[in-house]
DNA sequence: CAGGATCCCGATAGATACTG
DNA sequence: CAGTATCTATCGGGATCCTG
């Protein structure tokens, strides 16, 4: 049963592997609102509707969604306080707070590379416009 | 032209910004394959046959794809051989290897936390199902 | 306030087949 | 070998409307 099969290839890593674990944080980090909301909770909880303000123009449908995968995956608690009117505060576990330094570690890469990569793109972009034109 | 909106709220980070450069990196990041790729090739040169096989099952047109966007944004650089047959070869730029080390400890914690998460959905979805069974 | 329910659309992955 | 071309299927995301 725990069994994984490993590349017969001598191939390093098992980034190689469907199975890999690591595919299951690579898709929960590109979903494209799940590593935002972890962030914007770094500080601590935070409701529902200044959730939605914190994170740039997300549908509730969409937040919603966001936030019910991440409390399925154990990164996210969901508390609904019996008042009225409604408020849900929504907070990091242990488990999410764990992911805040592999996450900062990559917004540091991006702040300090990002103008690196769109200087690539302008230049590849005008090296594609030479090529069409001859 | 360069002035940056900053959040009036007097709330922290700019990934609220839909400027933040720290979206463009969870794009690539989130990309279903390029992260793969990178790591793929954190050994050195990859040839096109070789990259299709180290990354599980992809098709030639969803790797070129990913390939190209990674040479467009610098971070990979495309050698063809002038030979017969073909060969192309694959590798990271300084830029491309930059990111090896945020994304090693991406890795390393989805290796060491993935068991919790999956822990985490059994114990979500059955906590759904008794709410379903009354 | 915090969402659930629907409908819809554009982007994209994948399969398949073909080429320099 | 290293792709390109085409078609299709899927799906996340958004818009809109509604409710406990």
């Amino acid at each position: 049963m725990d069994t994984i099969e490993r590349d017969t290839s001598g191939l390093p890593a098992d980034v190689l592997n469907p199975n890999c674990p690591s595919r299951v944080i690579f898709q929960r980090i590109g979903d494209k609102w799940a590593s935002l909301v972890v962030q914007v909770l770094a500080e601590g909880p935070v409701r529902f509707s200044d959730l939605r303000k914190m994170v740039s123009v997300v549908t509730p449908k969409v937040l919603t969604q966001t936030l019910r995968s991440l409390e399925r995956d154990g990164l996210v608690t969901r508390t609904v306080h019996a008042q009225v009117p409604p408020r849900v505060d929504y907070e990091l576990t242990a488990l999410g707070r764990s992911l805040l330094d592999p996450l900062a570690l990559l917004r540091a890469w991006a702040e300090s590379h990002v103008p690196a990569i769109l200087a690539a793109r302008d230049a590849y972009d005008d090296a594609q416009d030479e090529a069409l034109l001859g």
